[in-house]
RNA sequence: UCCUGCGUAGCUCAACUGGCAGAGCGGGUGACUGUUAAUCACUAGGUUGUAGGUUCGAGUCCUACCGCAGGAGCCA
């Protein structure tokens, strides 16, 4: 058993009889007519049942379905200029599969708790069915790019030995009696990978175990990180802005329907394309001083959600941040030869808000200096032996970066809240379904 | 962890200063041959988050707890 007739590929079947199958998305009737919406997953159509065409005993099977009950429907194609999709289907038999019990998504408004408790039905929702082929559009050209641009994909571990990052909160699992943490990025890995094959990305689910309940945080999330060996930060920079550019482009060329749907502002995106802004950290911080709600940022910090939000509305595409305090900085960040106190970093600020959706560098690649690194944020260097032997090796200047899949369908989809993003969430408080 | 707010029908919400527990949607029954979140009529549906307290009387006031939402810190 398979389908080969999509509501997606309709008008290829005008005038021919096909075979839908699908669930019942609404269903209104007038007298001796019945109005079935039918959903397929491509899509919606409408299915017109008229009890003169088809008898009583088929027309009463309309009757006895409810909302999301599954169905097969057999009829004509016709064109329509009432149709939202331009065609419908004139029923000559309907094949109940089965009856739904009482659908607890009705099409009238629902809070937010109530349909995450409901996610596993949610996602037929047409708003959610957007979101979703958006991210995979998303996920798709991001591989894309790096597949056609000579990365390798390498595989990243997901339980890992010990932090990459001190400081973040990791999920501690207990691994045949000794500890293992959940991974909070692929990266250390990927900087082995890059002295082996060049030119290589990761993509995989990312956890923190911090407590933010915030619109734009999850524990579980995931992220694409490249990373590129022979390469400084000019050189990370220019890849950064390529590949937003194209992933964004190619979301507008592809998912107009989605965009359209959620009532995105395309222009936004279009405005998308090289060369982006790049701005060093004092920089960013004389816009924030200038600002009437920045002001009373201190030199120094890493900037906060707020903060972001003024940087980015000074810019009509993303804007590239570099040369932050070494201080607010990871551990493996190489310090800038011309002012040692700053990293070669930079994190790039999405439009409208949507805060830091990638963060990336040039790595140390001295042995010394990462040695002394280590030690002075206080983590274990046996963990770090193997890290360690990169620079020992054949050391090269490499650089890379990691982009948040889910806050860039945010941003993408111009979303409120980055829980709806994902297929099933996982929150602070949500750990169903 | 801290700050703020919210818990009333399946869902979304009302209920004045403490005084009979309500509506819309959804469900059920019926009407309607072009409906677009169809419309119309009828109908069922409640331990007001939990436990105490104040009061003649608590959805409403007080205390504690539980759950949830937003924000801060931290980050993608």
């Amino acid at each position: 058993m398979r389908n080969t007739t999509y509501i997606r590929e309709i008008e290829k079947y005008e005038g021919q009889v096909v075979t839908l199958s699908g669930w019942l998305y609404n269903m209104r009737s007038s007298g001796k007519l019945r109005f079935i919406l039918l959903r397929d997953g491509t899509n919606v159509i409408q299915a017109i049942v008229s009890r003169n065409d088809v008898g009583d005993e088929i027309f009463n099977r309309c009757d006895l379905l409810t909302q999301e009950s599954s169905l097969k429907i057999t009829g004509l194609v016709v064109k329509d200029v009432r149709s939202p999709i331009g065609y419908e289907i004139q029923v000559n038999d309907l094949e109940i599969v089965h009856i739904a019990e009482e659908y607890p998504i009705s099409p009238k408004e629902h809070g937010t708790p109530f349909l995450m408790d409901h996610r596993h039905l949610w996602l037929r929702s047409s708003l959610q069915h957007a979101i979703l082929n958006i991210r995979h559009e998303i996920i798709s050209a991001c591989r894309s790019y790096f597949d056609n641009n000579g990365f390798t994909l390498i595989d990243a571990p997901i339980f890992t030995p010990a932090a990459c990052e001190g400081t973040t909160t990791l999920f501690e699992t207990d691994y045949f009696g000794s500890k293992a943490y959940l991974t909070q990025s692929g990266q250390l890995y990927m900087e082995a990978a890059a002295m082996a094959f060049g030119k290589v990305y990761c993509f995989g689910p990312t956890f923190r175990a911090e407590k933010s309940k915030t619109r734009r945080h999850l524990t579980e999330f995931w992220m694409i990180e490249p990373e590129m060996a022979f390469c400084d930060l000019n050189g990370d920079m220019d890849i950064a802005e390529e590949f937003l550019e194209y992933i964004v482009q190619r979301t507008l060329k592809n998912r107009e329907a989605e965009l359209k749907l959620l009532e995105r502002d395309i222009s936004k995106l279009q405005n998308v394309k090289r060369p982006f802004p790049r701005i060093s950290y004092d920089e960013a911080v004389d816009i924030l001083k200038k600002s009437a709600e920045g002001q009373a940022f201190e030199y120094g910090n890493d900037f906060g959600g707020g903060d972001e939000t003024i940087i980015s509305a000074a810019f009509d595409r993303p804007v590239m941040v570099h040369r932050y305090p070494a201080d607010v900085k990871a551990f493996y960040m190489k310090n800038d030869p011309e002012d040692a106190s700053k990293a070669l970093c930079v994190d790039v600020l999405a439009p409208e808000g949507y805060g830091e959706i990638i963060g990336g560098g040039q790595r140390e690649d001295d042995y010394a200096v990462l040695l002394d690194k280590i030690k002075k944020h206080n983590l274990p260097v046996e963990a770090f032996d193997w890290y360690l032997d990169i620079r020992k090796y054949g050391s090269v200047p490499h650089a890379g970066f990691g982009l948040g899949i889910e806050r860039s369908v945010a941003w993408i989809c111009g979303l409120q809240h980055i829980r709806e993003t994902i297929p099933f969430p996982r929150l602070m408080h949500r750990l169903q379904p």
